[in-house]
DNA sequence: AACTTGACGAGGG
DNA sequence: CCCCTCGCCAAGT
């Protein structure tokens, strides 16, 4: 019996599901998936979640938090590993340690519904 | 069962 | 722009 205990894993799957979409050179913040998954996620426990990412199954640094920088502070990783991982995925960080995220963020499909620029429906 | 910690976010000064 | 505070919820002790 070892297959049991990956029911118990559920909550987190359901963010390293996201994590795990998201495309090479693109980045989405921790609120970001909380925002989607909605019930009972909120941007803290969604980093808690990421904390225990697998680092070889799920590309945990293409999460960052909203202000377009790494969180990841003092891990248990070098320091700025992180923005090393994302810059030579093409993600572009200033001399702040922050990315645009007007560029780089993504969105699954079906949340990337945001600013939908209606085309003069009526007019 | 209760308290504390933690890869966050938004608001106020 | 930077710093501090509150809220938020799961997991560890």
């Amino acid at each position: 019996m070892n297959d049991n205990q990956v029911n118990d894993s559920k909550y987190r799957e359901c963010v390293y599901e996201i994590v795990r979409q998201i495309p090479v050179g693109r980045v989405m913040t921790y609120g970001q998936i909380a925002g989607i998954l909605g019930e009972g996620y909120t941007p803290r426990t969604v980093g808690f979640v990421m904390h225990g990412a697998d680092t070889k199954e799920t590309p945990w640094q293409r999460v960052i938090n909203s202000q377009g920088a790494c969180s990841t502070g003092r891990m248990t990783v070098p320091v700025n590993l992180q923005q090393q991982i994302l810059e030579a995925e093409g993600v572009k960080f200033n001399e702040k340690g922050r990315c645009d995220l007007n560029v780089y963020r993504w969105s699954p499909e079906g949340f990337e519904a945001k600013e939908e620029k209606q085309p003069s429906l009526f007019g």
